[in-house]
DNA sequence: TGATACGTTCAGAATATTTTGAACGTATCT
DNA sequence: AGATACGTTCAAAATATTCTGAACGTATCA
């Protein structure tokens, strides 16, 4: 945290500043970004009083958002010998957050959707016989757009799985052979 | 819109109510999901009163938001033959949805992204005389951890151009043959 | 054991976001 | 032209979210 030199201050600055707003824009709050970023630019680990002091922000917000941040594995608590305070270090491999982030997040909610799109298409197809010929045109246009809306999610399904299966294979390689299909 | 079945009109409400959800999840406000649900659940394209009678909300906030989702592509204008109000038609098309919201959104936060971890990078390199022992350690650290940041945005930079690139062939097959990867 | 140094919680305060509705501008109608 | 039917805007209000800081619980220290 003693970091005498202006360039390398900004340079943390910056990063702090950036992943803030990452993380903001992706609906995460900001301050999950802030401290994630202190973490990522801090060789040593930080106890939560000095994240507070760095980023002055209340004791009770580290706390919470500290809370988050581990939920979703993007940071994890380290135990420093002889201190008796919890000290956090930041998970620095992108590809394991974003399948830490995915596997707990986005996951479920697709699944949700799938879940719901599958009892409305149930529901019509069950309704179908107490139909006027007007109600099954709208019906058959209903199916029509669930049918999309299914197709969709179930391909950004496959696509979140592949993402968090691959363990750490998520290289050029594999990317560039995607793009040749 | 006139819509006499109980089931016909429970499935078109929980599909508004759904993509309210997700739309609210993805960062999106909720009130852009219904509008764009109500859209893709009606055969006929509608009116921004009729918008706002049956979400009960405001013109106001039904102009506003109509133009969210028309900027990130979501829906369309449609001009009908001898009327005076403007009508909205949803664009049913998931993919091209999402490729519209990359292409605006995502994609201009991630080049930011990198440009700022350029410019952090390039700002390391020029300081790399004027510092000490101690400090030149910090740097290689600094320099690390910016590394694995621009791996992980030219990584992301790189399949999100696939996506928006990719016109109408994010099928089973190419998603597939990634899997293989 | 008592004192201390933490981490956590939560009600209230501060902020940020969204919604409303009235006012306004503009194009179309008669 | 005047009247009407829209869409848009924006300030104020309503809501939702986030932060704070004091109070509390707990584990560790002397």
């Amino acid at each position: 945290m003693e970091n005498s030199n202006k360039n390398l201050a900004a340079v943390n600055a910056s990063t702090v500043e950036g992943l803030g707003l990452l993380a903001r824009f992706f609906g995460f709050s900001e301050v999950m970004g802030r401290l994630y970023g202190t973490l990522l630019m801090n060789p040593e680990p930080l106890s939560l009083d000095e994240l507070a002091e760095y980023l002055q922000i209340s004791k009770g917000s580290v706390s919470m958002n500290m809370r988050s941040i581990e939920r979703w594995g993007m940071a994890k608590e380290v135990w420093m010998k002889g201190e008796r305070r919890k000290f956090y270090t930041a998970e620095s491999d992108m590809w394991q957050v974003i399948r830490n982030i995915l596997s707990g997040r986005e996951m479920r909610e697709v699944q949700r959707a799938l879940h719901v799109l599958e009892a409305s298409v149930e529901k019509l197809r069950q309704a179908e016989g107490e139909l006027s010929r007007e109600e099954q045109e709208l019906a058959a246009y209903y199916l029509e757009r669930l049918s999309d809306l299914q197709a969709f999610f179930k391909m950004a399904d496959m696509a979140l799985q592949m993402v968090v299966a691959s363990d750490d294979e998520m290289d050029f390689e594999s990317i560039s052979k995607l793009e040749l299909a």
